[in-house]
DNA sequence: GATTCTTCC
DNA sequence: CATATGGAAGAATCT
């Protein structure tokens, strides 16, 4: 492997690290948190790139070239925090200790710094790690740039290729044309007024730089553009002057000035003064150590390994020492084996796996142990096999912050490793009995984060202490609460058993047939030009963004003059509902009702969907989240799995680009049929309705049947339509005037149907109203599984809080319900589809429905399967229904 | 980061 | 007197 040169943008990384973590200070008061969150990435840095090169780069001052040039630019920065500035020399100093060069420049920012060394070195690979996109320009053949998308933990590693992905084709350098014309808000460049992203690329990518375009202005489509630009041109210019990364600036540039030395007692010394516990020896271990560092005990049990309890890993792991004492590292599968072996039998180790992103790359994914006031890394593959062989064999009790990540870092060590026979069947974590994050979820599904310092600040309050102290300590507060509420079966039956469940269809995903996204996008971005152009015109408006409700709502209602249906907080409202009812008054409004429809289906499923391929797998791996929805449900993210058009024609396209991947043959896709129905029927012990569903009647027909007094085959499609909407209306909580919006009725008219709704269903009726006072009594509402939802607003005297409270309270027991039935007939579906040697993969939950893979062979098999367990996940007063359809693709199958 | 709009069950 | 159907995620714009 070339030697590597790292190249670390030192204010960008310090800035991040200090927003993305807590305020941490040390024992005298001092900041220290950024300082910190610098050097856990540095390490990490170190690790996985081992450069043999290393600068640091800081902007010296606010003033610079660019402020002679241009006295705004970044003239709308905030002034730095105080707390955070003075960890700027803290960092200097470790930097410092560690004979790591940190250099900042009069007149030059740490930009300028780091491009003179990445084209002038001559290292062989250059690595610039940086939260300012600006510096992607430095990009070519030999030096790559780790972009930290958000905190300091998400990094994109660019090189050529993976910038043109993100700039439609465009060289690195063309960065600085495109901050020529539409600049940079977050640098105060100014680039050309009224040019945005979106213009700046199409012109770029025409034209190639600046200069040229300005060259070529009277070719420029639309008078409105050319304009801008003739007007703008010094701006433009000016704009590129600021953004270009100057490459000779007077640097000493030779590499052997920088090369990467062991750390020693100065190291020691500065992280002790900061009280970053056990970090000089994360550093020593991937750096090495002078002799004189080591101290004599740490370097004879190193080598002399440590049986004796009390001294050594060992003991300071989990004898009484305290955990600054600890002298090595336990980055070493040795360590691991011996930490294994020295731990009670029935002492609960907790741990936590770190999120990462793409799933089967494991390159970024590590595992943390907490214990006793230490949290350790354990990284590198083979450490990290040893750990998850030592979870599944270890008889300790075990508990997680999050478990469905650490399933999914373990199932993908499982898939990757040579696998023997029916190691299936052993548990990825042996005798896993908490998970503060799901156990916290159920406790209280209300809650907005489940971080272990909410959780901590919640449970324990003031009593807090170290992080790892919080696990065991909130873990014990939470036990009684569960216990208290009856709520320990579906903790450890339902949740915890799904989130491995979970992780594995997370890691399974979905396959999508990738050219036919690219052709239908491409497709449809032609489609949206022209529809834009066209609503321009008929706006005549040649700067008109359809896709800006603000600028519609001006051309609409001014402009136009047509008359105003809805109002939003801030001005007019411009949604379907309003458009619709506008309709034959402009012609501008089909055109952009058209064009929403199309945006929306291009931005978000069709361009939205592709980066979220897995370039290994070929196929999307969502994340199911397991404790968002206060319902109980799951919800779906990056992507959303579970709003996949359905509706229109477009939409079914979109849908039929999910098909079987490799070595299957079908999707099929089995649903329940009215499953929040059929609950409302079980709960409210209605004997009308119970008797439809036994029967298993058109429910919406004889709800026609009955509410309009009509024989059930005397029923019409409109009767039957509006008592659909009725039978949705209930579930939801309705009201008379919610209904008469739906119907497109009269208030009174909705009113009646409602009431002659209830007196035929007097069972729903006195369901409703026995929510609500269950809930004004004790507070919260439960499912039949004894999920609870707490209703604080219930005996709110603001009417709209306490309305809503009220329709909550009658709503989530039939939601609630219906997404404990789905996750036990998960499980079941699981459990069978396991012991029934069936290829069968579940891919995708959508509230009341699943979608799996599966081969012709096992087709009939794997129908009954699924429609057995799905049928028979919980037993009711009612049958429950599961409809199951094949098909080629999503869209076929349903 | 909030707001508006659209998608799903 | 005003209010006005449950649960979600995401893209784009604007502040």
């Amino acid at each position: 492997m070339a030697d590597k040169l790292l190249l670390i943008d030192g204010s960008s990384l310090i800035h991040r690290a200090f927003f993305a973590l807590p305020p941490l200070t040390n024992r005298k008061g001092m900041h220290t948190g950024a300082v910190y969150g610098f050097l856990r990435m540095f390490h990490r840095l170190l690790q996985e790139l081992r450069p043999r090169w290393i600068l640091v780069a800081f902007d010296k001052s606010r003033k610079t070239f660019r402020t002679e040039l241009f006295a705004d630019y970044k003239g709308q920065r905030k002034p730095t925090p105080p707390e955070l500035k003075e960890q700027f020399p803290m960092l200097i100093d470790v930097l410092h200790s560690m004979d790591i060069a940190a250099v900042e420049l009069d007149d030059y920012e740490a930009d300028d710094i780091i491009g003179t060394m990445a084209r002038r070195s001559g290292a062989p690979e250059t690595y610039i790690v940086t939260g300012d996109r600006d510096q992607l320009q430095l990009i070519d053949d030999t030096t790559r740039v780790m972009y930290t998308k958000r905190g300091i933990s998400d990094i994109k590693l660019y090189d050529e290729a993976a910038f043109a992905e993100d700039y439609a084709g465009l060289k690195p350098l063309q960065l600085i044309d495109l901050k020529g014309l539409m600049g940079d808000a977050s640098d105060n460049i100014p680039g050309v007024k009224g040019v945005g992203e979106k213009t700046a690329l199409k012109l770029i990518c025409e034209y190639g730089s600046v200069e040229n375009v300005l060259d070529h202005i009277p070719e420029v489509k639309g008078k409105a553009l050319q304009n801008k630009l003739t007007e703008h041109r010094d701006e433009a210019l000016l704009s590129k002057k600021l953004a270009t990364i100057v490459t000779d600036v007077p640097l000493d540039i030779d590499l052997a000035d920088y090369e990467v030395k062991k750390v020693g007692p100065a190291a020691r010394e500065k992280m002790a003064e900061l009280e970053f516990r056990g970090f000089y020896e994360q550093f020593a271990d991937v750096l090495g150590e002078t002799a004189a560092a080591s101290p004599d005990g740490a370097a004879a049990a190193e080598t002399a390994g440590t049986e004796a309890a009390g001294d050594g890993l060992m003991g300071s792991l989990f004898g009484e020492a305290a955990p600054a004492a600890v002298p090595e590292t336990v980055a070493t599968v040795a360590d691991w084996c011996r930490l294994a072996d020295g731990i009670a039998p029935d002492e609960k180790i907790w741990f936590l796996t770190k999120p990462h992103g793409q799933i089967p790359d494991l390159a970024f994914a590590g595992a943390q142990l907490r214990s006793k006031g230490v949290l350790y890394d354990l990284q590198g593959d083979d450490v990290l096999h040893a750990f998850a062989a030592w979870l599944a064999a270890s008889p300790n009790p075990k508990g997680t912050i999050d478990c469905k990540e650490t399933y999914r870092v373990l199932l993908c060590l499982r898939r990757h490793a040579e696998k023997p026979a029916g190691q299936d069947d052993v548990p990825l974590i042996r005798n896993l009995e908490d998970d503060l994050v799901l156990a916290a979820y159920l406790e209280d599904a209300g809650r907005s984060g489940y971080a272990l310092e909410d959780l901590g600040w919640h449970y324990l309050g003031q009593e807090r202490k170290a992080d790892c102290q919080t696990l065991a300590l909130v873990a014990d507060a939470l036990a009684p609460l569960l216990q208290e509420k009856e709520l320990t079966a579906i903790y450890r039956d339902l949740e915890l058993k799904l989130a491995r469940v979970l992780a594995e269809i997370e890691l399974t995903g979905i396959a999508v047939d990738k050219a036919r996204l690219q052709a239908m996008s491409d497709a449809m971005a032609e489609d949206i030009a022209a529809l834009e152009e066209k609503a321009r015109e008929e706006a005549g408006e040649p700067d008109f963004n359809p896709n800006s409700p603000k600028q519609l709502g001006l051309i609409l209602f001014e402009k136009l003059g047509l008359p105003v249906i809805k109002k939003t907080k801030s001005g007019y409202s411009t949604d379907v509902k309003v458009l619709e009812a506008l309709k034959g008054q402009h012609p501008l409004v089909e055109t952009v009702l058209r064009y929403r429809a199309l945006a929306k289906l291009h931005s978000t499923y069709l361009e939205g969907l592709k980066p979220l391929i897995n370039p290994v797998t070929g196929r999307i791996h969502t994340h199911f989240q397991q404790t968002v929805a206060v319902t109980g449900r799951l919800s779906s993210v990056d992507p959303n799995l579970q709003n996949i058009p359905t509706r229109t024609e477009e939409g079914k396209k979109i849908r039929s680009l999910f098909v079987p991947g490799e070595g299957y043959d079908w999707l099929m896709s089995c649903d329940y049929s009215q499953i929040e129905l059929r609950i409302l029927a079980h709960v409210a012990q209605d004997p009308t309705m119970l008797e439809a569903f036994r029967e298993n009647q058109d429910i919406h027909a004889r709800t026609a049947s009955e509410v309009f007094g009509v024989p059930l085959d005397l029923v019409s499609h409109e009767m039957r339509s509006r008592a659909k909407a009725v039978n949705f209306g209930i579930v939801y909580g309705i009201s008379d005037f919610g209904l008469s919006q739906q119907l497109g009725c009269s208030r009174k008219e909705a009113k009646e149907f409602i009431e002659h709704y209830l007196a035929r269903y007097q069972g729903v009726k006195k369901y409703m109203e026995d929510m609500v006072a269950m809930a004004r009594s004790q507070g919260y509402v439960s499912t039949l599984m004894g999920r609870r939802r707490y209703l604080p607003d219930i005996n709110n005297r603001n009417f709209n809080l306490r309305s809503f409270a009220e329709r909550t309270a009658i709503n989530t027991p039939i939601q609630g319900t219906a997404a404990d039935i789905m996750k036990r007939a998960m499980l079941k579906v699981d459990a069978a589809l396991k012991a029934s040697g069936l290829a069968s993969r579940v891919l995708v939950q959508v509230h009341d429905e699943l979608v799996l893979e599966v081969k012709d062979a096992e087709k009939d098999a794997t129908a009954a399967l699924v429609q057995r367990e799905m049928q028979n996940a919980f037993p009711m007063e009612v049958p429950l229904v599961a409809e199951v359809s094949f098909g080629k693709d999503w869209a076929a199958a349903k």
